[in-house]
DNA sequence: CAACAAAAAATCGTCGACGATTTTCGATTA
DNA sequence: TAATCGAAAATCGTCGACGATTTTTTGTTG
């Protein structure tokens, strides 16, 4: 139970966002964050009380969240998160690979100094995590790095497909063991990606990119399978 | 106007699904058909003296569409259509474009005979249609060509964020003019791509699937800019 | 008569309530 | 004691209402 008190208050102050909005971006984050897992029962009066507003607003938001993939709803039973089985899982990692590799076709041949700056420091980063065998710091880190390729590209609906596919993907999770060694590897194609993406080969980096995402479907498959 | 006499009585009786799912439905409908042009107000007092119900089930049905990305909320002021200018109908051609060639790369070793005896089919009824130059009846079977495909390939989530990108590329139709010489080349297209998925070859199928629609893209950009 | 200001109407966001359905829980029975 | 059944509680889907904000209309002035 994280302390709502603060946000409750606050809430009520905003009314330049309505609270449908605020409490659905809320949601998302309590999924992403783990306090609601998948299969769990949505709870709208809990949710609503928690929030210090009407179910209205709640509802609204889970809808919203429906139609982004992360709930679902029964008729008289109201909303569940989401689970995701090992087939819908590979679905999504062959569409995520997809989406990377457009993304890699489309921002080799724009890409700046400084974007590549910035996906320097992040190589770097991880490689500090890797080295340490940091899971904590390599795991965002990693989603920060693939991220900022979809935005430095600036194709926005891409960018829109591509995170609401990895946030599905956050729905199968079933504890993928990340080694040091995984960390280390993971990250020396990170390095590639950089180099190709520094090489302004659209044709090669989306190659590239997308086997980056189909090895990491593999491995978690693989992980789900055992 | 349409009469909703018959529907908004059928509604009543239909507890299997909510409110919420039937207009969600029939407003993005109500948005394919045209009859809510982008850029218009949605009002939800109307809509929901039409169907018949209160402003609660028409507001989630709302709030899903927006997350679908085909309304937009602004505080106070309610939901619009979504407008797309055209740097935004070229972002969601180049991610079509990629959707349609991983459905290709995906259908291509799989694809049965019954599932190129239907392509075949669609691909004649459009030779008929261009032959005939009419518009109407070629215009929904291009729709069905393209969508049979994803579904023949398996991929759910992929069909998903296709059609999602299809219905937001609804939003922009500039009256793209179709002539009887287009259609014709279209189809050749359309021809090309059926022979290369019975020749099984993945690679080959991307591609050409891919070029597809970014020519479609070039037209369709071409046109909105004179 | 056009431009501006104030009043009226319309609409939004949110709330609390109610019947209908589902779930929980305790009593009854084999 | 375990299973079954029915009453009680909890929850859902939907509705109508109310203050706040926006839009339209009306009235006024230069």
């Amino acid at each position: 139970m994280t302390s709502f008190a603060t946000t409750a208050e606050s809430l009520r102050f905003r009314k330049e966002t309505s609270l449908t909005v605020i409490i659905r971006e809320e949601v998302a984050r309590m999924i992403e964050a783990g306090e609601l897992l998948p299969g769990a029962w949505v709870n709208e009066a809990e949710l609503a009380q928690r929030f210090g507003v009407s179910r209205g607003p709640v509802r609204e938001a889970c809808r919203g969240l429906e139609q982004a993939g992360l709930l679902h709803f029964v008729v008289n039973r109201g909303a569940f998160v989401r689970q995701i089985d090992a087939t819908e899982a590979a679905e999504l990692y062959d569409l995520r690979s997809a989406l990377f590799a457009l993304a890699g076709r489309t921002l080799a041949p724009i890409i700046t100094k400084d974007g590549l700056a910035q996906l320097d420091g992040l190589t770097r980063a991880m490689e500090e995590a890797a080295r340490l065998g940091d899971l904590e710091a390599y795991y965002p880190l990693n989603l920060q790095f693939h991220r900022a390729i979809l935005e430095l590209g600036g194709n926005k609906r891409l960018l829109n497909a591509y995170q609401n596919c990895v946030r599905e993907l956050h729905l199968f999770r079933r504890g993928g063991l990340v080694t040091a060694e995984r960390m280390t590897k993971s990250n020396a194609e990170h390095q590639a990606i950089v180099d190709v993406l520094r090489s302004r080969d659209g044709d090669k980096a989306s190659r590239l990119m997308e086997a980056h995402v189909l090895r990491a479907k593999k491995r978690i498959l693989k992980d789900a399978a055992s």
